[in-house]
DNA sequence: CTGTTAGCGCGTTCAG
DNA sequence: CTGAACGCGCTAACAG
C-alpha cells in the first residue's frame, strides 16, 4: 500500500503475456482477438484460455494509436444544469453512442476564454470532432481545431455564411415568428424579457430582431438573469399599457409565470405569456405555455450525424436550418 | 479529395518533423515542450518556429500511450435529460474539470444491459474512473471495472455495506422524512406518486420505506410513468379522504400541481403537496413547493474529488453519506 | 494458419 | 544542455 505513484495499472498482462502461456506469439493473440475466423480453432481456446487465466484486458491507449481513432466527440456547452442543452446532449449521446462513438462534455459558462481552454483539452485528450454552442467564438479556437484536423460544427444557430458549419434554426426569424403570434392576437405592447445578451449570441440575435419590429408595435426590452427568479423579478413592476409578455426562453416565462400567479394575475385573461423554447414542461403548465418551439433532440440528432458521417465517410460537414415552430397552447389570448 | 479512408489526419507533423527543421534531435523536442528549463534558450525558440512552421500538434494518443493516462473519467446516468443528472453532472464536470480531467458521459435508460454495454465501451476508451447511478448493477459491470483496474462508484445512494463505494444519501430515511413532515402537519391519509420501481433502486427504496411506516398512518401508492404528464394522470381521480400527497419526484409534483391547478384545486388548502428532490424551479412555483432536498451538487463534486483523490494520490475512495433535508416550502399545510 | 519484423508518436533513460 | 536508443502495447505486413 505504500506504492506512490504505480499504485495504479500495476504489472497489467499485456498481449505478449498472453501469448506467452498460450505458448503462441503475440501477433496470434491479436487475431484470435480481432480475426477469430483467421485462427485455428485449437489455438484460438488456448488463448482465451490464456487471457482468463492472466486477466488480460487490451490497453485501449494502445489500440487508440495505432488506429488513430479514439472514437470520441467532445461537446462544449454553456451548462449543462438547463433543460435545453440536457435534451441536446441527451440526443447527441444516443445518436452518437448508436454509431459507437463516445461523448466527452464540457460546459464553458459561456465564457468563450473557457471555451477555448476546454476545447484545447478535448483536443489534446483525443476528440475527433468537436460541436460547439453558437456562433460567436474566440479565433482561437477555430485554429486549434484546424490545425488538430478536427471537425468543428456550430449549434443552436443557423447562418450559411459563418466561418464554420451551422447545424439549429435562424434565430432572428424564430423571434419575430413568436412576436408576430402575439401580434397576430391583436398585441402592439409588448414586454420582452431576455436573459443577458453579453453572453450570448443566440438571444443578441432574438433581442436585434426584435429591434427591428415595425415601430408601430411598441416593444419594451427587460434583461434579467437567465433563470426563474430572473423571470420572477422581471414581472414584479411593469407598465399596465403591456398586454402581453414575450420571454425569450421557457425558464423566463416559467419564472414569470409563477410570479404572476403569486400577484394573482390571470394569464392570459390579465396579460398573455409567451415562452422560447418548448421545454418538456411547458406544454404541461397551467395555462400551458404558449412558446416558440425548437427542435433541440433533432439538432442533437443531426449534429451527431454529421459528424459520424465526416469521420466514416469524409463527407464534409454542411449547415443544416431546422425550422422553429410556434407552439400555440393556452398562455395567449386575443387582445380584448 | 478522392481518399477514402485516409482522408482524415494525413500526413500530420510529427515531433520528429519538428526536429528536422530545428535541426535538433526529436527528444530535444519533446524535452522543449514539456520541460522548457531544461533547454537552452537558443534552441527552444528554434524548436517554436519549427513547430509553427510545420504546424505541429501533439499526438495526444501517442502521449497517453506511453504515459498510460487519459485524464478521462466515465459517468453513466439513465438519462441526461432530467434536471436532477444534468445538475449533478454539472457539479461533476466542473469538479473533474478543475482538477484537469475530463467527462465522458453515457445515458443507459436506466437498462443494465445497455449500463454494461455502455461502461465496455467507456472502459475501451480509455477512462480511468466510472461513476455510476445507482446501487443494482449487473456483476458483469463490477467485473469488469475491477479487471481493468479502474476506480467505480456509486452516487444518488448510500449504503456502507455495498460491493462498491457509495456516495449519496440514505434514500430510505430521505423518504420517511419526507412523510414525517406530512404526518407532523397532522396529515394520516397520503397518497404516494412514485415512478416505476421495476428500473430505478432509488424509487424502490423510497416506497420500501414507505410501506415501512406504522399502520395508523394510511398510504395509498400510484406508480406512473416518471414525467410532468405521470403526475398530472395521478391526481385525475383520487380518494377524497386523501388529504396530502407525496410525489417522490419534483417533477410529478409539478405535474400534480399544475393538473390541480386546471382541476381548480387549492394547494395546499384543499390539499398538500409535497416533493421530492429539489429542482430549481420547486421554490419558485406558486405555492412554493415544500419538497425533500437532495444535496445533489455536492454529490457530484464529492464523486469528482474522490475519484480525483484515487487517481492522484491512491486514496482509496470511501462511501460518503449526504444529508437530505426537508425544504419546508408553501405547498404543505396542517390539516384542517 | 502462424511467427517474425516493423513501425505508430512520444517520453525517458542514459551517455556524452 | 543535447542526442541516441529503447520501450509503451498493439496491429499490419510479410514470410513461412
Amino acid at each position: 500500500m505504500s506504492q506512490r505513484s504505480e499504485f495504479r495499472r500495476k504489472g497489467r498482462a499485456t498481449i505478449i503475456d498472453v501469448g506467452r502461456v498460450a505458448g503462441v506469439s503475440d501477433a496470434t493473440v491479436s487475431r484470435a482477438l480481432n480475426t477469430p475466423e483467421k485462427v485455428s480453432k485449437a489455438t484460438r481456446q488456448r488463448v482465451e484460455h490464456a487471457i482468463a487465466e492472466t486477466g488480460y484486458v487490451p490497453n485501449p491507449l494502445a489500440k487508440a494509436m495505432v488506429s488513430g481513432r479514439t472514437f470520441t466527440v467532445g461537446a462544449l456547452v454553456p451548462t449543462l444544469d438547463h433543460a435545453i442543452f440536457s435534451r441536446f446532449l441527451n440526443a447527441l449521446e444516443t445518436e452518437l453512442s448508436h454509431q459507437s462513438y463516445n461523448l466527452v462534455v464540457a460546459v464553458t459558462d459561456g465564457d468563450n476564454a473557457v471555451e477555448v481552454k476546454k476545447a484545447e483539452k478535448l483536443l489534446s485528450m483525443g476528440v475527433e470532432g468537436l460541436i460547439v454552442t453558437g456562433l460567436s467564438h474566440n479565433a482561437e479556437l477555430l485554429a486549434r481545431a484546424q490545425r488538430a484536423q478536427v471537425p468543428l460544427v456550430a449549434t443552436s444557430y443557423f447562418e450559411p455564411t459563418a466561418a464554420l458549419p451551422t447545424i439549429g434554426y435562424d434565430n432572428e426569424r424564430a423571434a419575430v415568428l413568436a412576436c408576430d403570434h402575439l401580434v397576430a392576437l391583436g398585441h402592439r405592447n409588448i414586454a420582452v424579457i431576455h436573459g443577458p445578451v453579453a453572453t450570448n449570441d443566440r438571444t443578441r440575435s432574438r433581442v436585434d430582431a426584435l429591434r427591428a419590429m415595425p415601430p408601430d408595435i411598441k416593444l419594451q426590452f427587460i434583461e434579467t438573469s437567465l433563470d426563474y427568479r430572473g423571470g420572477g423579478n422581471a414581472v414584479t413592476s411593469w407598465d399596465p399599457a403591456v398586454t402581453a409578455i414575450l420571454c425569450l426562453s421557457d425558464v423566463l416565462a416559467m419564472g414569470a409565470l409563477f410570479k404572476l400567479q403569486a400577484m394573482g394575475k390571470q394569464v392570459p385573461a390579465d396579460v398573455s405569456l409567451m415562452g422560447f423554447d418548448d421545454m418538456d414542461v411547458s406544454a404541461f403548465l397551467t395555462p400551458p405555455l404558449t412558446t416558440l418551439h425548437l427542435p433541440i433532440a433533432q439538432m442533437g440528432r443531426d449534429a451527431a450525424q454529421a459528424v459520424c458521417r465526416y469521420l466514416e465517410e469524409g463527407t464534409p460537414i454542411q449547415s443544416v436550418e431546422l425550422t422553429a415552430r410556434v407552439a400555440v397552447r393556452g398562455s395567449t389570448a386575443p387582445l380584448a
